[in-house]
DNA sequence: ATATATATAGACCACTTGATATATTTTTGT
DNA sequence: ACAAAAATATATCAAGTGGTCTATATATAT
């Protein structure tokens, strides 16, 4: 059973990067069994309802692989404002990187798989949320009271999202890095 | 040559709408020449260069569309920060009319159509460019030290687009308000 | 009025899409 | 060892894609 996971995940892995990278209905199911190299018979066999299900694991997937990323990075600052400033610099470093672990933006798959039905909507919110509740934790953790908090990392997701869409379509993460500079200013009024 | 111009424009706010609402790979030629009663023959006499043609078109206007109604809305106010504040609460306000004039996200068409080609990403980048610019000016109009503007109209930019697209995912433009209430701490520190 | 450019009309094409069906292989439990 | 379940492997499908082609209609200019 050990093949199962394996091919399962390769499926899915391989589907998360490409549908986060060049969009879902840009990306073929035949793209994704060929990269993975799985038949398509396994395909339908992991993910019976096809393109759809599979959307909302990959939506699922890259959501966690963020949210964990956000979390190691904001641990290096003990000051939130730093923290956050910190981890959006290193995604203006690494923008170039193809490394999926450095794919950030859920805004293309989001905006592109929410309208099709509701579950796939319902796995987009909670992946925003897991996001955007990750800032939040900072927050509370460095004393912010609870209102503050919930009203600023909403904030903050926002503004990244929007940074890493506006790079992407530029092709130049400078947009990040003025996000970045900004951070502070939003924390410390 | 009054049916030309009446031809092309039927299909091209055609599609700017479709592109601009369901994505560009979601909306098929066929649908843009269904839903503007116009034959293919006609599509590809006005767009020689198909789909991609239509796209950069599209982008164009839907743009320049956007920013005749920023900029008519950022005039209300003399205040920037009410201005803008007021600019985004409308938006708000109107996030469920499906009306095409309050269709003000571009990150989806721009995400998906900036990789496809250099002709593309540029058209989007200037786009982007233009929705900035007109932030920038009612900054300086205002008063504002050019580099303080520059920055901060960038940010304005970022934090709408960003704004809008969380409000389309989540299907509630409540981020829209939440940011409009961040504007004058952006713009008074 | 007639020739010419402009524009409309839609049939048609090769290709890809997501999905299904069926056959085969591999693994697992007893 | 053997049966049952799990998983893999393709061939195949109808529908839709963007794009091309040729024929026709409609203006425009001399």
């Amino acid at each position: 059973m050990g093949a199962k996971t394996d091919t399962r995940e390769k499926i899915l892995n391989t589907a998360a990067s490409l549908f986060q990278k060049n969009g879902y209905h840009a990306t073929g199911l035949n793209e994704i069994i060929r990269e993975s190299e799985s038949p398509k018979g396994s395909l339908y066999y992991h993910f019976p309802n096809g393109k759809e299900e599979l959307a909302i694991a990959a939506v699922t997937l890259a959501g966690s692989m963020i949210q964990e990323q956000i979390e190691e990075k904001l641990a290096r600052d003990s000051d939130p404002a730093q923290a956050i400033k910190h981890y959006i610099l290193d995604l203006a470093d690494s923008f170039e990187e193809e490394n999926p672990d450095n794919q950030v933006s859920l805004s293309l798959l989001a905006l592109e798989i929410a309208p099709i039905r509701d579950s796939l909507r319902d796995a987009c919110k909670q992946v925003f949320e897991l996001c955007a509740d990750t800032y939040y934790r900072k927050l509370i953790t460095c004393g912010f009271p609870e209102e503050k908090a919930k009203e600023i990392s909403s904030i903050i997701f926002v503004m990244i999202e929007g940074a890493m869409s506006v790079s992407l379509v530029r092709n130049d993460p400078v947009m990040l890095v003025a996000v970045a500079e900004q951070i502070s200013i939003l924390l410390n009024n």
